[in-house]
DNA sequence: ATCACAGGTCTTTTT
DNA sequence: GACCTGTGAT
């Protein structure tokens, strides 16, 4: 049997009935740990093998580059098949190489360079300045959201509303924006996407050209795209081309950041019409913890509606502890942590999964102590340090000199006495001039004009010295010759970052190998432009596309801590969540939100899902958090899971009882610690019924501190939940 | 140019 | 409580 042949033989029915579905479309709604992947990878190879479709008439689209890696490592795995010149990758990787091979369509400088979230901001942050706007006012992070969601939403500035003044303004913002990007020659992430859906969109003769071309699309993740990406699918599909969505819309924790759950609906009425196929069968996680995981997500509405089942068994149930403090919760899984490597549990394989990301601290603390080797994901990313971002902008000057955000961050690091003022009298000349600061430069006035040419000869220089040098020692000749590893050298913490830099030269010598001269280039080629993109732009993109890995002690065995977000797609043998308390878990911000609750309670599906064998849940009765101690009720979600699952460690029901949140009157809360209040507390008293201008009318549930430092726990029921005022400043009125 | 201090923030995050 | 950002003083 060939590889294939054996994967094919290893599918459940419903799994063969998608891989070998005929030419139609079709909604896969797939479980958690129900063979997603495979389906997606093998349907490809069935597709190639049976000789329907070449290759290179296969799109698939993932949402992140591992997901996209993993799915041409499986396919090149089950075919021996030359994978290259395929289009598999992510929505902005793809648009990327669209873009590249059709730039003059797309108004773009064939060397365009791609602003990362980061650049973006600063970019922001430069023409606020420029324009003289108060940044008090207009917040660089909201101008930044605005113009992201605009894009999301296909909306130019000329398409967005302009209702008030606060919406005009930002919209004329997002008009500079644009035209400062234009003139730089740069692009952000959203517009990556933007740009090419608007190509497609204009130019009848590509459009056709990739619809014929596309006899396929596969889309992973569904229940992750936002309206843009579903526009752009829609656009490259044509009359014959046959498309399947997989996803899942309980394991939909995106909403937050663009992800429109609906798309799944929408397709379904669109395209799947009545292929719906359902993998339901789980190979994941024992029946206690599967169990669990049903009956939470059935409190759900407006589901799609699938029901997980696995024929391993019940399993062990579901083990529930409550401690005193998050000090005492750290303290339990991390004797529960070390009971289970002395039974011969790899490291690897035990997950401490939390809300949000300040809840590590503690558990990261007790592992340090008693010496069990973690990893913790999250936090900064290698093409994200500052060092290599130093390094890339010098890169990315050879490549584009009218990027400005490059030019701004390097002109004068290592210091060369460029100076602030400097700069102001050089970006006024741009301003004039209306160029990049680059070409601003023989326009400088003042003092350091000097130094500026100096700046650019050295940039030319690195430029032509570099010209027939291969990448990684193009790279090696430009963070020596900028002076960087000199500069590095000089301070006292600058031996890892060297380190870093020298990785960089790495990153490039493995980016020409397996990305090499070859695939995108030769991918480029076979569709209509004659582009060739160099290497250095090739990796230029890739850095800016694949933020690298974070910092990784990889190889080492060690236990691994993460948001229950980070965890999505993962499993582990072992998984504690922690933090199941009201206002963590489910977090207090989303209980405002349109949807917000069943957000987090989908949340805590992906949470549970995570688990195979066992599964821990714990909460503390006091925290401390935002450097106050805070006192937590019982999650709702526990309440929702089915007793029979669990295993109390603890004696069940404490005082803690979830909030009813539906009820408008709380009569006596059954409350643990509200302890010895004789205090002053300006008059409040637990129990008491209060009113606030905002939410409402409200009943006090606990006071903490006292005199002027008094606040209130008051549970104002229906969407607001419970709120923590800080009495000095909320005018909280007694009823 | 460099450091120190104040001030604000603290849900989740990929590209 | 801890971290990052921006600003002001030397």
């Amino acid at each position: 049997m060939t590889p294939f042949e054996q994967q094919m033989s290893r599918l459940n029915p419903t799994q063969l009935q998608a891989v070998t579905l005929p030419s139609q479309s079709a909604l896969v709604l797939a479980g958690a740990g129900s063979g997603k992947t495979s389906v997606l990878t093998t349907r490809m190879a069935w597709l190639i093998s049976t000789g329907q479709v070449t290759p290179q008439s296969i799109l698939a689209v993932t949402f992140t580059n591992k997901a996209a890696k993993e799915m041409m490592t499986r396919l090149s795995s089950l075919l021996p098949i030359n994978t290259r010149g395929m289009w598999v990758g992510t929505f902005h990787g793809l648009c990327n190489r669209f873009l590249r091979a059709h730039y003059r369509d797309a108004n773009l400088p064939q060397a365009f360079q791609i602003l990362d979230t980061a650049d973006q901001l600063s970019s922001i942050k430069r023409l606020l300045k420029a324009m003289n706007i108060d940044t008090e006012k207009f917040q660089p992070k909201q101008v930044q959201y605005f113009i992201n969601g605009a894009k999301e939403e296909g909306l130019r500035p000329a398409d967005c509303d302009t209702g008030d003044f606060f919406q005009r303004k930002m919209v004329e913002i997002y008009v500079a924006y644009e035209a400062q990007c234009q003139r730089e020659g740069v692009v952000d992430f959203p517009e990556l996407l933007l740009r090419a859906y608007e190509v497609l969109s204009k130019n009848d003769a590509l459009r056709a050209h990739y619809q014929a071309r596309f006899a396929h699309i596969l889309i992973d993740e569904f229940q992750d795209t936002n309206n843009l990406q579903y526009a752009w699918i829609k656009l490259l599909a044509g009359q014959n081309t046959v498309l399947m969505a997989v996803g899942d819309d309980d394991q939909s924790i995106y909403a937050f950041r663009g992800a429109r759950v609906e798309n799944m609906r929408l397709f379904e009425a669109e395209f799947a019409k009545n292929n719906l196929i359902k993998l339901e069968q789980n190979y994941r996680s024992f029946g206690h913890i599967l169990d669990a995981a049903n009956e939470l997500i059935s409190q759900n509405t407006n589901r799609l509606g699938k029901d997980l089942w696995t024929d391993k068994g019940h399993g062990e149930p579901v083990r529930i502890y409550e401690a005193a403090s998050d000090f005492s919760e750290a303290q339990f899984v991390i004797e529960e942590i070390k009971a289970q490597i002395n039974e011969g549990q790899m490291r690897r394989d035990i997950a401490v999964l939390y809300r949000a990301n300040a809840q590590s601290r503690v558990i990261e603390h007790g592992l340090f102590n008693a010496g069990i080797p973690y990893r913790v994901y999250g936090g900064l990313r290698f093409f994200e340090r500052a060092e290599v971002k130093h390094a890339l902008s010098y890169l990315r000057l050879l490549d584009n000199p009218h990027d400005d955000t490059a030019f701004i961050r390097v002109v004068n690091f290592p210091a060369r006495g460029i100076g602030a003022r400097t700069l102001e009298l050089l970006q006024d000349a741009a301003r004039l001039h209306n160029c990049s600061l680059w070409s601003a430069v023989p326009f400088a006035t003042g003092s350091g004009a000097a130094k500026l040419m100096g700046f650019t000869r050295m940039i030319d220089a690195l430029r032509f010295d570099t010209q027939h040098l291969p990448l990684p020692e193009l790279v090696d000749h430009v963070i020596a010759h900028s002076t960087l590893i000199a500069h590095y050298k000089n301070e006292k913490e600058g031996q890892d970052r060297i380190e870093n830099l020298n990785e960089l030269v790495n990153a490039a010598a493995a980016f020409t190998q397996i990305e090499g001269h070859a695939s995108d280039a030769t991918a480029l080629q076979s569709d209509t432009d004659n582009t060739i993109i160099t290497p250095l732009a090739g990796f230029l993109s890739h850095a800016a596309l694949e933020a690298g890995d974070n910092q990784a002690q990889a190889g080492q065995d060690a236990v691994q801590l993460m948001t229950v977000h980070a965890a999505k797609g993962l499993e582990f043998k072992t998984v504690f969540i922690l933090g199941l308390e009201e206002g963590l878990f489910p977090h207090e911000n989303s209980l405002n939100e349109q949807g917000g609750v069943e957000e987090e309670r989908r949340l805590m599906y992906v949470a549970i899902t995570r688990a195979q064998d066992r599964l821990y849940m714990t909460l503390a009765q006091q925290r401390m958090l935002h450097g106050q101690t805070r006192y937590g009720i019982k999650s709702r979600f526990l309440d929702e899971l089915p007793e029979a699952s669990l295993k109390w460690l603890t004696p069940r029901a404490s005082v803690y009882t979830a909030w009813d949140n539906t009820a408008s009157e709380v009569a006596t809360p059954s409350f643990g610690s509200y302890k010895k209040d004789e205090n002053n507390t300006m008059g409040f008293r637990v129990g008491q019924a209060v009113h606030h201008a905002k939410f409402g009318d409200g009943v006090v549930v606990k006071l903490e501190g006292s005199g002027e430092d008094t606040r209130a726990y008051v549970n104002f029921g229906g969407s607001y939940g419970i709120k923590c005022l800080a009495l000095n400043v909320a005018k909280l009125e007694v009823k």
